[in-house]
DNA sequence: CCATTATGTATTGCGCACAATATAATTTTG
DNA sequence: CAAAATTATATTGTGCGCAATACATAATGG
């Protein structure tokens, strides 16, 4: 077997599928005005308000250079607000505005939308997400 | 249950593990100076010499907005040819230079690594590329 | 055969994603 | 307490990824 066919590959369609899984987003996030990456960013906040851009980077593994611009983005959309920490000047804490709290009540039938999109058995779900976990802890 | 948990979240892991994979890929290709859409764009010419951008994209879910630098990116490394078509003065005919017919020897370890780094059995592994494709099909 | 439609690529703009670096503040050490 | 090391965020540069648009060429239908 040749293994460099596109066919072969098993990441490739890893690599749609996350691709596949966004641009669905991009429409069930439409009304929101939401971004996924954003959208990611809001449910870290919506679960605990007020966290530092490393916190939030920590659970979402992406770094500064990636959050910087997108939270400011939230900022201009008035959704989030960013101050630096009294205590510890050099962290910047990311807080909900009213507007942003708001929006959890907009976004609260997007996973099921989502899950409808993807058409596909629950605990075949839960087996796919066992598999990824596995393989993300391995990498 | 709160869907709007991250830890709940079926979507966040694919994402998450789509990333990772791009970065151990990263370390896979430094060798042969490729990113990972680059890498699959060679995995589809080392299959068939000559093809179209359209084609290209095609097979790899990929508009031109991304091709066209991308593929601008290869000729400069000089490992793949730009040439309008004869027949279709349109089309954008891209081919493998020598330099990039050779570097496929230089590829042929990297789908074993790639396996390898994510430790996990191949049977497992085809469940899992079974679950994605049923999902991307829907999708 | 000419106007219309369709096709193929390129360009532009925006938003990630990450490496590398810079900068400033805090903590640790001698 | 001052110098060095650490920590946290910001900035810069490169490379996707995709929508929207532009533009040229080809195909088609009166």
């Amino acid at each position: 077997m040749d293994h460099l066919k596109l066919e072969n590959q098993v990441c490739f369609p890893i690599y749609t599928l996350a691709k596949e899984m966004v641009n669905k987003y991009r429409s069930l996030l439409e009304d929101l005005e939401l971004t996924y990456p954003q959208y990611l960013v809001m449910l870290v906040l919506w679960e605990k308000d007020e966290q530092s851009v490393s916190a939030i980077g920590e659970k979402l593994n992406l770094d500064s250079g990636t959050l910087t611009p997108l939270l400011k983005r939230l900022e201009q959309k008035e959704i989030v607000m960013r101050k630096r920490s009294q205590a510890d000047e050099r962290m910047v804490v990311i807080s909900l505005t009213a507007a942003g709290h708001q929006l959890k009540t907009k976004a609260q039938n997007v996973p099921s939308a989502m899950v409808d999109a993807m058409s596909i058995p629950v605990a075949e779900l839960k087996l796919l997400k066992n598999s990824i976990d596995k393989i993300l802890s391995n990498l």
